[in-house]
RNA sequence: GGUCCCAUCGACUAACGGUUAGGUCACCAGCCUUUCACGCUGGCAGUAGGGGUUCGAAUCCCCUUGGGAUCACCA
């Protein structure tokens, strides 16, 4: 096998599709596996798309999922630049020898032209295509005219010209062998007037100078690979892999597409998912190494990936066990990097100035209840300075007749208790209920009102204990003297 | 509409001729319990339909049906 090269060809559009990050993944498990290279390249032959910045978001957005490249437009190469706007001569130069070959022509159809073409007639039976006998071409104006044409400078284009006879076939490593005929295939044009090369023209270029081995990308360019595959063949070249992914789907199984939302792989960070997670996720939308396992590291993945394994069908892009995969990842994260997912969070809400060691408690203190680090401000900003208010519901039903007068024992059980932890206080509170004959919920319900206000939280010793003895016993003074006054009535 | 691709629980998938069709999410029930979670146990649920081939078909072939992609001087 030669050298695999393998490369993500995105155009710069201001954000990473979580499409794109998936065949980008793709890309990225294939090469290592073989221990090949992955190349960016950027495709923005599209001079009116162009967008500002697009290529370092898109940079640091597969960075942030984990997929560094070999050769790219930041790190150079030696099949560069990496960048088709500074390629222009190769296209030119190579549209040129279609011309040369009798594989291309020059038209001259105008836009109106070709819009009244494409109108589909009542009853039409064929798909609109271009009709090279017929329409505004070298072919149908003859040499002459088409010099003329070309002496003064008249906006043309570059055609490529197909046979109706040919009979096209390449293979998929996914789907197999595909056959399209001649007839069916339009003569795409591959320098448009701008004097810019067309994808179809630009690709075909740069993965063969880029010596790029398979192509993986999405199952929407299935359609357009004969144009390619007979590209290849019309330059003489030896035509690389194909392997086109199943399509990323919405929940009504159409193409996953911008205007539907949450299909920004920047916003998926943003709210706060695990890179890891994330990743796992996507990696698993199009093929499984095992079958009966969910969670795998980047390295399993890349030991394990086999393109011939790869799905043959679209895979819904469904978030609810995104959400639980990220759980899962809660639970195998280090604290130290929630810590520091936490943070902004913190920040934003004015709780900034605790250390990590406190936060890292507080973290794994609640973090099996919590989706989202940055969810913490809001489910515990008890921890983090004076209670700001209380759930009043919760103290009608949990506050009963007695509450009080367990609630000053404990004040006066607790001060007494130096080592203040859970099993400090967790037994000294059972010890309380068998000597009153009571249950427990009866003491652990006041007690969380006292200390947190809310409801719901963490076990409420735990949480007393990383309270702190000082601040839980205020708490509770604070309580009884609240409820004194008839706050809460 | 033309061309092409696809078809296993609601979703993600495993089973590449022989399994009671497996796992995960979601959902439901129970257990655990100090609220809420987590966890554990169990349950619901699928080979689109019809023909072949074969001793044997989710798997191979054909047809039907359904879904999708694509048909730009976008990529």
């Amino acid at each position: 096998m030669k050298d695999v090269r393998v490369r993500f060809a995105p155009s710069p559009t201001g954000y990473l599709h979580v499409g794109g990050l998936r065949t980008a993944l793709y890309n990225y498990l294939f090469a290592k596996h073989f221990g090949g290279k992955m190349i960016l390249r950027i495709e923005d032959t599209d001079q009116s798309r162009f967008v500002e910045g697009a290529v370092d978001n898109l940079i640091n957005s597969l960075r942030w999922a984990g997929i560094e490249f070999d050769e790219s437009p930041e790190v150079g190469g030696k099949f560069g630049p990496y960048v088709q706007s500074e390629r222009f001569e190769l296209y030119r130069k190579h549209a040129q020898i279609l011309l040369d070959k009798g594989h291309a022509y020059y038209a001259f159809d105008t836009p109106e032209e070709l819009l009244a073409m494409r109108t589909q007639k009542p009853g039409a039976v064929v798909a609109p295509k271009y009709d090279r006998l017929v329409m505004k071409n070298q072919y149908t104006l003859g040499a002459i005219e088409t010099k003329r044409l070309m002496d003064m400078k008249a906006p043309y284009v570059i055609r490529l010209r197909i046979p109706p006879d040919a009979e096209i076939t390449f293979t998929d490593i996914i789907r197999g062998d595909i056959t399209v005929l001649g007839w069916d295939v339009d003569d795409q044009i591959l320098l448009k007037s701008d004097g810019y090369p067309t994808y179809h023209l630009a690709n075909v270029v740069d993965d063969h100078f880029m010596e790029i081995s398979h192509i993986i990308r999405g199952e929407e360019w299935l359609p357009s690979t004969p144009k390619h595959a007979f590209l290849y063949d019309a330059f003489g070249w030896e035509r690389p892999e194909f392997a086109h992914l199943p399509l990323l789907l919405n929940t009504s199984k159409q193409k996953l597409s911008k205007r539907q939302g949450d299909v920004a792989v920047e916003d998926f960070r943003a709210k706060g998912y695990f890179r890891s997670a994330f990743v796992n996720f996507i990696a698993l939308l199009g093929f499984n190494p095992t079958g009966d396992r969910e969670i795998y590291t980047i390295e399993e993945l890349i030991e394990y990936f086999d393109l011939s394994k790869v799905n043959k069908s679209g895979a819904v892009f469904d978030l609810t066990k995104l959400e639980w995969m990220n759980t899962q990842y809660i639970k195998i994260v280090p604290t130290s990097e929630l810590v520091e997912l936490a943070r902004p969070a913190l920040e934003s809400a004015g709780f900034g100035g605790f250390d990590d060691e406190y936060v890292g408690r507080v973290i794994n203190l609640v973090k099996e209840r919590i989706h989202f680090m940055n969810e913490l401000p809001d489910f515990v900003p008890y921890m983090f300075g004076d209670i700001k208010e209380f759930e009043i519901e919760y103290i009608k039903k949990r506050w009963e007749e007695n509450s009080k007068e367990i609630a000053l024992d404990l004040i006066e059980i607790y001060k007494k208790d130096d080592v203040f932890n859970h099993d400090s206080l967790y037994g000294a509170a059972k010890a309380y209920a068998e000597e009153k004959g009571i249950k427990l919920g009866p003491i652990t319900h006041p007690l969380r009102i006292m200390t947190t206000g809310k409801s719901v939280g963490a076990g409420a010793f735990e949480t007393m204990e990383v309270l702190g003895k000082e601040t839980c016993i205020q708490r509770m003074e604070k309580f009884i003297e609240l409820w004194d006054s008839g706050t809460f009535i």
